[in-house]
DNA sequence: GGAGCAGTAGTCAAATTTTACTAGCTCGCG
DNA sequence: CGCGAGCTAGTAAAATTTGACTACTGCTCC
């Protein structure tokens, strides 16, 4: 579902209840209109589907004089369980979009660190389990020719691009193990949005 | 558009013709189903709306005795140039998801080995420049506390990829240039297709 | 003193993608 | 024989995304 509903659901969790434009201009502001495919139409969208499936909470707003019907949301319990699962899953599996990963980063405070830290080992493991599936099928003694030959481009790169990935998760794990990236996320002091 | 287009002519102009069972099976012989979102929807629209935009020619095919309607298609003068744009912009751009690129790095050899190189250059140059103006956006003297604190992580993130992306981009000139791979791509001999 | 430009807030149609099916054929096997 | 599994070939409805607009407000700059 490619990152905008966990992009809109990080959104107004960290605001407590927002209106469309807010939730819009804050993905602009953490550059989401450029690392992934968040535009208007797609946020307002999702703001209404997710409404409609009761993971956020809509409120009426009188408009001021006569306005465009304004809506206010806010999580539901739902909302908030749905948000956390994206985020564990993006932050877990290895055949997320660079979009969902770069989304969950920023979204990384949202976790207790030894789970965050948890998560990331997983996602080691995931890819380097994959990186080991690519080789399987690459092995060069079954280099029949005639067969597609480009596919061992294709290998090397998903080979490079796996071996990569993980490194940059290990470093990750790293900076949150020695506490250089910043320990937050109390478990759920009542009402918190502390900037 | 995602990576579909691509996949879809150059699975036409791999066979001369084709219908769209046998672009769906091509793809899938590919392993094109997992790490694209090409899915029998998609195929067949992609088909469909091409065709209506004179990229493809459709033939009906008379069917057996009560078939569904049968529809071979196969490129246009626009079609092979359409493949050839997406081609090079997908080779060239460092904005492209993993899909266009592995899509891309597939039909290398629809290209004369100079003009890959030279696209894979200006990939390079892509990838270190846009590296740069995210180091710029990072410099760790406006570290401004208060500010969004997960930023630097992404940062971090980005410039991993976007080196590792260069990384692997030069491997690939480097071996293109030795003529480990391959060199192929006879700039157009009558009626090739010679597998 | 108003023309127009930037910012706020959002809608709508068209294109695309996803999910879940339909329908005919053939081949093995009990 | 006959029937169920798997292959061939594709459709349809719903969800999502894109791209291009609308409409109001407050300023600023002649």
């Amino acid at each position: 579902m490619s990152a905008i509903r966990l992009l809109v659901l990080g959104a107004i969790r960290q605001r407590g209840r927002a209106h469309g434009y807010q939730v819009r201009s804050d993905l602009e502001a953490w550059g989401a209109h450029e690392w992934s495919t968040a535009k208007p139409g797609s946020i307002y969208h999702a703001l209404r589907q997710m409404a409609k499936q009761g993971l956020l909470r809509a409120h009426d707003i009188e408009p001021s004089p006569a306005g465009p019907p304004r809506v206010e949301y806010e999580l539901t319990g739902e909302g908030d369980a749905e948000f956390l699962r994206l985020l564990r899953t993006a932050l877990s599996r290895h055949d997320q979009k660079i979009d969902e990963l770069t989304a969950a980063v920023g979204f990384l405070d949202s976790l207790p660190r030894e789970e965050a830290i948890a998560l990331l080992k997983e996602r080691v493991t995931a890819l380097d389990g994959w990186r080991a599936e690519v080789a399987r099928h690459w092995t060069p003694d079954d280099a029949d020719p005639g067969d597609w030959e480009p596919i061992t481009e294709i290998m090397r790169l998903w080979t490079h691009f796996s071996a990569s990935g993980a490194e940059w998760t290990r470093g990750l794990i790293q900076r949150l193990e020695r506490g250089t990236h910043r320990e937050d996320a109390e478990p759920a002091p009542s009402g918190s949005t502390n900037r």
